[in-house]
DNA sequence: AGTTCCCGCCAAGAC
DNA sequence: GTCTTGGCGGGAACT
């Protein structure tokens, strides 16, 4: 079916960029229908026509095209105007995608106009990293330090926020952080944060890792957008900034959801949807004054999900073998140690996956098992709690510099086991990647 | 009628 | 000055 839209939506593609849209099209198998890679003729609203359709031209549906597109090992850049004439759209849409997609770690920004593509590796230290800062910023402490090299939320800029807030008091403040920004990344940039910061704290890049940090750090799993949005924006804000946020939220949401990061289900009692973050999915929630969107069991529809249930992969198993690694051992173990355990982890889960104990996230392998929903439901919440244990197993405390210097080292040596697995994993690659990395978030 | 969100204008900033 | 980036809100598609 996607041959004929290619065809007809790479126009100035060469034979060969056509063929690969197609391969990268066919290999994607488990999206849903909706998601199933569609290159749609772009030219923008002027072409309006008889065939237009908005659920075309969505950014979901662009994303999806755009990470079928460079999720591939052998892609290590992307050029912006090249994704935009191969996926049909204006350059601006573009800039939607990438400034979220960098957000959660799965693009870097190289240079203008360039992007290098990490893929979904990076996601969960950019996760973790997300999830670290937010703690942090909740309970007052310092920022972490200038910060090293995570995909995700790697600043090649500037100093960390710490510029007075701008324009106010509000939980989007506390949340706020900078975001990309390499062009000041030269001799002689001003390093202070002047009233031109303003533009970013508002951008989209930001706007997602504070959506995103909402599901990390308040034990919320489901949230509608306009609490998010009151949220992020504080209350008292004008119906109008209001409403803004929203649609940026929207849109933020799509792409999210299109990663399967997120889920949107339908409150039974009004007509909003609510996200749902699949990392974390039935996790005990209501706290910090969130009006929790969860309606009781059966109650919500899905509006989506055709495979996998979490970004995290938890079961039952995995969590009882994750639970032999102690819990303080972070502090004692050697990098080496960490990675070896880190490795075993995953081996062996990967090992009763087969089995049929694995329980595959959002980029559920076609020939793997789905998790069954009921098995998905029993004991989850000691799932959580036991790959929480397994997260802190693994999460450095920046105590010290030794401690950092360590962590770093391991990262990086755990990184690159990680990219021959994930090299040796065919049935991962077909499928964004990494089922497995999500649960060390 | 309310919600969703595509679209492109245009300003900020880089060069 | 041109080009890149991306905030923003109008308004059309959708429910």
């Amino acid at each position: 079916m996607a041959t004929a839209a290619v065809m007809a939506a790479v126009p100035s593609s060469s034979p060969a960029d056509v063929a690969e849209a197609v391969v990268m099209a066919e290999a994607v198998p488990s999206l849903p229908q909706c998601q199933q890679p569609v290159f749609v003729e772009g030219r923008g609203a002027k072409l309006r026509d008889h065939a237009y359709s908005r659920k075309q031209k969505s950014l979901g549906l662009l994303c999806s095209n755009f990470v079928a597109l460079y999720n591939r090992d052998d892609v290590e850049s992307i050029g912006l105007d090249d994704a935009a004439r191969r996926l049909g759209v204006e350059r601006r849409r573009i800039y939607d995608i990438v400034n979220v997609l960098e957000s959660v770690g799965i693009l870097v920004r190289k240079a203008k106009n360039r992007y290098s593509w990490i893929g979904f590796g990076g996601v969960p230290m950019a996760l973790r990293e997300l999830k670290e800062r937010a703690l942090r910023e909740k309970s007052g402490l310092a920022p972490l330090p200038v910060e090293e090299p995570s995909v995700a939320i790697m600043s090649d800029d500037e100093d960390e926020d710490k510029m007075g807030d701008a324009d106010g008091d509000t939980e989007s403040e506390k949340l706020s952080q900078p975001v990309d920004n390499p062009s000041d990344n030269k001799p002689g940039a001003p390093r202070c944060r002047l009233r031109s910061d303003h533009r970013k704290e508002k951008s989209l890049g930001l706007l997602t890792q504070n959506f995103v940090k909402l599901f990390l750090t308040m034990e919320v799993d489901t949230i509608s957008l306009d609490e998010a949005a009151k949220l992020l924006l504080g209350e008292g804000h004008a119906e109008n900034s209001m409403r803004t946020k929203v649609r940026r939220l929207y849109d933020i949401a799509n792409v999210l959801s299109s990663l399967n990061f997120i889920d949107k289900i339908q409150q039974a009692d009004s007509r909003k949807p609510a996200f749902r973050w699949l990392g974390s999915a039935g996790k005990p929630k209501a706290e910090n004054g969130v009006t929790i969107a969860v309606p009781p069991p059966g109650k919500t529809i899905s509006n989506k999900r055709a495979f996998g249930t979490e970004l995290t992969n938890i079961d039952i198993n995995r969590s009882r073998l994750d639970s032999t690694i102690p819990k303080k051992a972070k502090l004692t173990q050697s990098g080496g140690e960490i990675l070896k355990n880190c490795k075993l982890s995953v081996q062996k889960q990967l090992g009763q996956g087969s089995k049929g104990g694995f329980v595959y996230g959002p980029f559920h392998p076609a020939g793997a098992r789905k998790q069954e929903p009921d098995n998905g439901n029993k004991g989850h919440t000691d799932n959580v709690q036991n790959w929480e244990s397994l997260a802190a197993s693994f999460r450095p405390q920046y105590q010290n510099q030794a401690l950092g210097d360590l962590f770093a080292h391991y990262v990086e040596a755990w990184k690159s086991w990680y990219s021959e697995f994930a090299q040796g994993s065919s049935m991962m690659q077909q499928h964004f990647g990494m089922p497995v990395i999500n649960q060390f978030l």
